[in-house]
DNA sequence: TTTATTTTTTAGGCTTACCTAAAATATTTT
DNA sequence: AAAATATTTTAGGTAAGCCTAAAAAATAAA
């Protein structure tokens, strides 16, 4: 049984990992969980000693085996009452985050299956992550962003790297939603900015909302 | 925003106080919460620190009414999250009950809201108990036991006293089911228990039983 | 390759929520 | 009403999880 902190830090390792050969720095977890790095070194000793990672003074912190499966549990959770949120209880995508990183700490394997059950097994959170199977597997997708295109080409919107509120509220607003087909038109020289095709409509979005936009091509 | 500690020493303060006049024993409090007196002398003052409760040393507690709201708050999210699990997750009603005590402190009122909504706003919970509306008024049912029934007449079985795992199960193994109507045949001298008629079949309840039943006469 | 800068760890403190043991108060019994 | 018993509080201690400030190690720059 792990504390909520031992399970946010864990979780934090795991967004953290780009490279598993790398390992997390201390000043990155904790900044991602806004608390003083003191208190992460404190943690990682304490999380090393559970063998949930590996931990070297002054190198950062891997997860194990074993913390990997526990991490992807808990982001299994956190999407599955995201799903639960968006399609049951009329919440929007950019609302269910907070109350997720709540509900993702409640301990019941029944639970948990049994809400993945009345979802219908879904296989994407509301954002477009994937959502781990009960054992701890994960199907990546490539993340290709809207800004990797070439002109003329067209994608699929199907996730977000920034999940901000702020990020979410905007996308809302520009009628952009999970699902969409977004056709590049142009680019203008000046400033990177893309014109691009929406259902009917023709839109401007800056380049930095273009990278924040992930993408299947069509 | 409370601690889980501090809304666990409210709700035992709610479901302890019998009579609204008489404080509730730090002692009772412990019982209830598996803690020490001392421990719960030490919340009771924070408690009155904040408002919560009235606490008079040597003299127990008793709620105030921002106390009782709060408590009333948490009451009501134990019990539609009871309803959530049977009703559409497939728990049982003696399953329950651990997983609510964890849901019960997530904290968002639009999620309780939504939630009651979802369920079609419950009156009860799978006990049988009363489901507190979004301002804190709940609707006590005269609790009338099966014991207290005469020779003859019938009771629909409404509720338990005891909602231990191990009654629950019991309950089920003999096909005592909430919303069945229970008819009171004959009492053997002997040892008190009754004869009952249950549906189609006949069987013999142990008195101690008879008066873990709550009913509303028929 | 020293020096300067950044990152990380250690040391020492604080708060919450527990605990045990002893002291204080309340209650019951004689 | 005094003595015995039970209950409650106080005093002092522990562990988790946070903090700041100083020291140590790693990295970058001169």
């Amino acid at each position: 049984m792990l504390t909520f902190s031992e399970e946010n830090h864990l979780k934090s390792i795991f967004h953290l990992s780009s490279d598993p050969e790398l390992g997390v720095s201390t000043n990155s977890i904790a900044d991602n969980l806004n608390t003083k790095a003191s208190s992460v070194t404190e943690m990682l000793k304490k999380l090393n000693d559970k063998n949930l990672i590996v931990y070297k003074k002054y190198h950062g912190a891997q997860l194990t085996e074993k913390g990997r499966k526990t991490a992807l549990n808990i982001i299994r959770k956190h999407r599955l009452w995201e799903v639960f949120l968006v399609d049951k209880l009329n919440f929007k995508w950019d609302e269910v985050h907070e109350i997720a990183e709540q509900l993702e700490h409640i301990q019941s394997k029944k639970l948990t299956n049994e809400l993945d059950k009345f979802l219908n097994f879904p296989t994407k959170d509301p954002h477009g992550d994937p959502i781990p199977n009960p054992a701890g597997f994960i199907k990546f997708t490539s993340k290709l962003k809207l800004s990797d295109l070439n002109i003329g080409e067209t994608g699929k919107f199907i996730g977000v790297k920034d999940s901000s509120s702020t990020f979410l509220k905007y996308l809302d607003k520009r009628q952009i939603s999970l699902g969409c087909n977004i056709k590049v038109l142009h680019q203008e020289e000046f400033d990177q900015s893309l014109h691009v095709g929406l259902d009917d409509t023709n839109l401007t979005i800056s380049i930095k909302t273009a990278s924040n936009l992930y993408i299947t091509k069509i």
